[in-house]
DNA sequence: ACGCTAATCTAGCGGCGCTAGATATTCTGC
DNA sequence: GCAGAATATCTAGCGCCGCTAGATTAGCGT
């Protein structure tokens, strides 16, 4: 069988190589940039061999997003498993640095059309993960928390989007996590 | 001169002709269905005509998007007019209807890549009354409104785009926005 | 009525995502 | 070792996109 594996293996790897190639093109040049013809120049094959892993240019996209679903639920984690009291604000800081270190990663999970499903039979687990670190971060004994943690994300998925389309300006994104952080936070001070 | 006043109202009268059919061709298709040829062929004139108008489709989803910063504006005044104790509340549920009764001119407003201007010297009127209103319905005498403002306009703006997204579910947007006026509403309650 | 300008159209460029059919490569059985 | 089958890969092309140069038409002033 040992062929068969050295085939198989040389797939994976080649399918690595694709999604990489697409996330840091994307990254240096933006997603209008990668399409399936540098995408092919890159990797030194022909266009219909991404369509031998992908079943298109939106299913690299998707593969490209899992990766940061994988690496955004880590860092979120990161922060509520050290258990510091301001548990909320650092869970948040991730999250907005997340997005600020992989703007074009963020935009596939977040921005653009995709058919991963949210909130469903067949969620990635990291993603329902990302999800539950928020929940986690809001602390215990809240009222309808998921809907508590979906404001959260909204506002949060909203100044990472408004500033990058710099609708927003970058500077005060410190302080308007302070404001963040205050107005979810218990108000119990 | 009414022979060129003829033709310049006939001017203006194509170049809204032009607006109203991407906007209405975009409500019903979304902004993918919006081709310079479809849209040519809607009002009757070949391609080249849209570009004696626009600099180019960008250019067009622009004056959509102008159109859009009018009404919103308008909508978010009637409410603050109103002078009601709930001015948030109702401040933040128009802009939340705004966005449900036309999402593709708030896509193109807020969402898709843009060359308008915010927070700028060449900002439009209607998108700075626009924010005006929200500081407003904040109510005066707050710490860094206008962060604050900030802030607020991200949790509906990340509302409004993962509702349309499908990445968080339609159910409960009336019991998120209790929550979102809760945790900006004045805590001396 | 006619020449000229301005408005409009026809036709086409390069690039896109994607795919059918041809070609090259590798494996299998003798 | 080698023919033929199976698999992997490539070449070439389809229909679409945004956009534009150059030909053509229409309507004005004289």
């Amino acid at each position: 069988m040992s062929i068969v594996d050295r085939k198989e293996r040389q797939r994976a790897e080649r399918y690595d190589l694709i999604v990489a190639a697409a996330r840091d093109l994307a990254e240096a040049e933006g997603w209008d940039a990668v399409t399936t013809r540098r995408l092919a120049g890159l990797i030194d094959y022909s266009q219909p061999v991404l369509y031998s892993h992908f079943k298109g240019k939106a299913d690299i996209m998707a593969a490209v997003a899992n990766g940061g679903f994988e690496e955004l639920a880590t860092r979120l984690r990161t922060q509520t498993a050290m258990g510091t009291p301001d548990v909320l604000r650092n869970v948040c800081a991730a999250y907005l640095e997340f997005a600020r270190s992989q703007p074009v990663t963020y935009e596939a999970m977040f921005v653009l059309p995709t058919q991963i499903k949210f909130a469903s039979a067949d969620t990635p687990i990291a993603l329902r993960a990302t999800f539950a670190e928020l929940l986690a971060a809001l602390g215990p004994d809240r009222p309808s928390p998921e809907l508590l943690a979906e404001v959260l994300w909204s506002a949060l998925h909203g100044m990472v989007v408004l500033v990058q389309s710099e609708r927003i300006p970058a500077r005060g994104a410190d302080v308007r996590l302070d404001v963040l952080v205050q107005s979810f936070g218990r108000q119990s001070r």
